[in-house]
RNA sequence: GCGGCUGUAGCUCAACAGGAUAGAGCGUGGGAUUCCUAAUCCCAAGGUUGUGGGUUCGAUUCCCGCCAGCCGCACCA
């Protein structure tokens, strides 16, 4: 439907002579009332002050010679298109496998996942991983260019306070943590919790830390060198658990490497060359570095550079944000960090022996960051604005998502404190749950499911098919909300593979493909599909014709949810079909062979959501 | 106090840029399997869209007030 959206809008446009954007659709509630509505008789109604029924009147009977189009309508102000449903089918059915979006120009650059590396993920982690991973693969299967960075705060207070409880409270050294009894960041996790304890009751230990904070930015002696080991260990468990749902990235950075390339430095100059920051004299801010903003029509100073010299978070956040859009001219080397069986090669920022890339650069840059950080999001794109930059400024998107929480009967089923409906996750405080928890837990579900229906497989079969079911809900569990609605996560919900679910998008496929593979199986050879009208057919056709506009609305709003909510009413519409009608079992071969024509349409198109979700298809469910 | 987000069915959420009779899933009650997979499908009950005003031919959607909740507002990251 995108493509003739776009078509009738050109024609329309001149047929009515009115400007292409005042040629807007909609669809009408019933299909009985025609299959696409246009709304222009509203638009240019309303602004000048005309009668929009009669309007509409004349419109439609200015349409003529429209491409598809059949039939023109009015009811009332609404002017409604019937479309030659064969013509459109087959020319859909011809087109299937390809996406008619049309690729923007210039490279994407996605960071997500940034998780800090000293404990374990949790399900907040999650979502922002799995909304980046969509988001790169939508862009990818629309054909543009997509690099995926993930950002490691190595340098940070929370890799600070788990060095000091290992090498302080524990006494372990880097080469004792493979004997702590269970995977390493799960340990971390506890130990977390205590450290934060001890921190908020023992002066000393505060006074530690920040010697390790110190030794963390200056990259030398044992702190540092645990350090370094820590982070290193659990980012790579961190990739572990996220490649268990097909989360794969291209670069790794480190804060330690951006302190030690010295990006900050000409940052720095031109803040102050080009005016974007001045030395406050007097107040509370003096002798810093601060950036003059405005707030609710109150001014208002915002520290750049402490009294004492250092720069702060947004400071070093602008200068990193100035490499990814290619306005350094300083850059990182790059090592191979490892290599995924899918082929495709993670790197890594390095301070040692290393290769020069490619990497950064780009003309969109899309930070994965939860709501929480909008406000200095808007301050990192004020400034390279400031700087000059106005169109990396624009391309600067904070792809911003609301937090998750604990509903008050999850979190009370895992035994933690609840005080209102929805419980904050706090590493901190060691309320949370753990990815790895959850993918276990979701795929021993989904092995008991496999047992009942299949026990005949071999069992490292029944394990596969687990594994991508287990990902599956997961996944599509943390897109089917709107970014800016808080998931109250449940675990009940996210365990269930019925309804609005990863799986019944799986189960769709996974139909069609036996289905296929019986036709296979008898022999049959279908001739070509000759359209025969029906509503149900028709229905399904209209339902599948839509994905491009989907993934094209996804595009620009980064609202993964439109399409989770597409994938599923189209799952649902040929589920119907499937229970009203037989395919294979069909007499008539005519009509056996356009309904399985539908078939591979809709097969098409949720091949293709699916892979942009995330979503693998098992053999058998 | 200032700024942002949210309030829709018993629960969790949709509603595309202001459009036609506000939709799904879960849960509840009932029903469907001699036939391509029942992780499916069908039927039913369930709504004064927090509240009071305004703009409009038309408001869940836009504007203002109020109520309730969440999140920001560091010389922390």
């Amino acid at each position: 439907m995108y493509w003739l959206k776009k078509e009738l809008q050109k024609r329309i446009s001149s047929l009515l002579s009115i400007p292409p954007e005042d040629v807007r659709f909609d669809y009408p509630p019933k299909l009985s009332m025609g299959d696409l509505s246009l709304l222009s008789a509203f638009i240019v109604g309303k602004r000048e002050g005309k009668n929009l029924a009669k309007l509409a009147k004349d419109f439609a009977s200015r349409l003529r010679g429209l491409p598809m189009v059949e039939e023109v309508s009015t009811a009332g102000p609404f002017i409604n298109l019937r479309l030659n449903h064969g013509e459109f089918f087959h020319r859909l059915h011809r087109n299937r496998h390809r996406i008619e979006v049309e690729p923007k120009e210039g490279k994407n650059l996605i960071e997500h996942t940034n998780i800090n590396p000293n404990k374990a993920a949790h399900v907040g982690h999650l979502r922002n991983a799995v909304l980046g991973d969509s988001y790169h693969r939508l862009l990818r299967k629309i054909g543009e260019e997509v690099e995926v960075q993930n950002y490691i705060d190595d340098t940070g207070v929370q890799v600070a306070d788990v060095v000091f409880g290992l090498l302080k409270m524990r006494n372990l050294r880097p080469g004792d943590w493979d004997r702590v009894g269970e995977k390493f960041d799960h340990y971390c996790w506890d130990l977390y919790v205590e450290v934060e304890r001890r921190m908020e009751e023992d002066p000393e230990a505060l006074k530690e830390r920040k010697r390790i904070l110190k030794a963390l930015e200056e990259g030398k002696g044992e702190y540092a060198e645990a350090g370094r080991a820590l982070s290193r260990k659990i980012a790579s468990l961190h990739l572990e658990t996220m490649e268990r749902l097909g989360i794969e990235y291209n670069l790794l950075t480190w804060e330690s490497h951006i302190i030690a390339l010295g990006l900050w430095a000409k940052t720095f100059r031109l803040l102050k060359e080009r005016g974007v920051i001045r030395r406050a004299q007097e107040g509370p801010n003096s002798g810093c570095w601060v950036m003059d903003l405005e707030e609710g029509g109150e001014p208002r100073e915002k520290v750049i550079v402490r009294s004492d010299g250092t720069a702060t978070y947004v400071a070093k956040d602008i200068a990193y944000q100035m490499w990814k859009l290619g306005l350094q001219d300083k850059d990182f080397k790059y090592k191979i960090f490892k290599k995924y069986p899918s082929g495709r090669l993670l790197y890594t920022t390095t301070l040692e022996e290393g290769e020069p890339g490619n990497f950064g650069r780009a003309r969109r840059v899309y930070n994965v960051i939860d709501s929480r950080q909008s406000y200095l999001q808007k301050i990192v794109k004020e400034a390279i604005r400031r700087l000059g930059y106005p169109e990396a400024a624009e391309g600067s998107v904070h792809l911003s998502y609301e937090m998750v929480a604990l509903s008050k009967k999850s979190a009370l089923a895992l035994g933690f404190q609840a005080e209102g409906e929805a419980v904050s996750i706090s590493g901190r405080k060691g309320i949370g749950i753990k990815a790895d928890d959850l993918i276990r837990a979701v795929e021993e579900r989904a092995l008991q499911e496999v047992e009942k229906r299949h026990p005949e497989l071999a069992r490292n079969q029944k394990e596969d098919i687990a594994r991508k079911i287990a990902s599956a809900a997961i996944r599509y569990y943390m897109l089917k909300f709107t970014n800016n609605s808080v998931v109250l996560f449940d675990i009940e919900d996210a365990l269930s593979f019925e309804g609005e679910t990863g799986p019944y998008l799986q189960y769709s496929l996974v139909r069609i493909n036996s289905i296929k593979a019986k036709a296979k199986e008898r022999g049959m050879d279908f001739g070509p599909a000759r359209w025969k009208e029906k509503e149900d057919y028709w229905a399904l056709v209209h339902s599948a014709s839509r994905l491009d506009e989907v993934l094209e609305k996804v595009r620009e709003s980064a609202e993964l949810s439109l399409l989770a909510k597409y994938l599923f009413s189209l799952a649902q519409a040929f589920n119907l079909f499937y229970s009203k009608y037989p395919i294979l079992n069909e007499k008539e071969p005519e009509e056996r062979a356009l309904r399985f024509a539908l078939m591979e349409l809709v097969e098409a198109k949720l091949k293709i959501g699916t892979y942009i979700l995330g979503i693998e298809i098992p053999e058998r469910m």
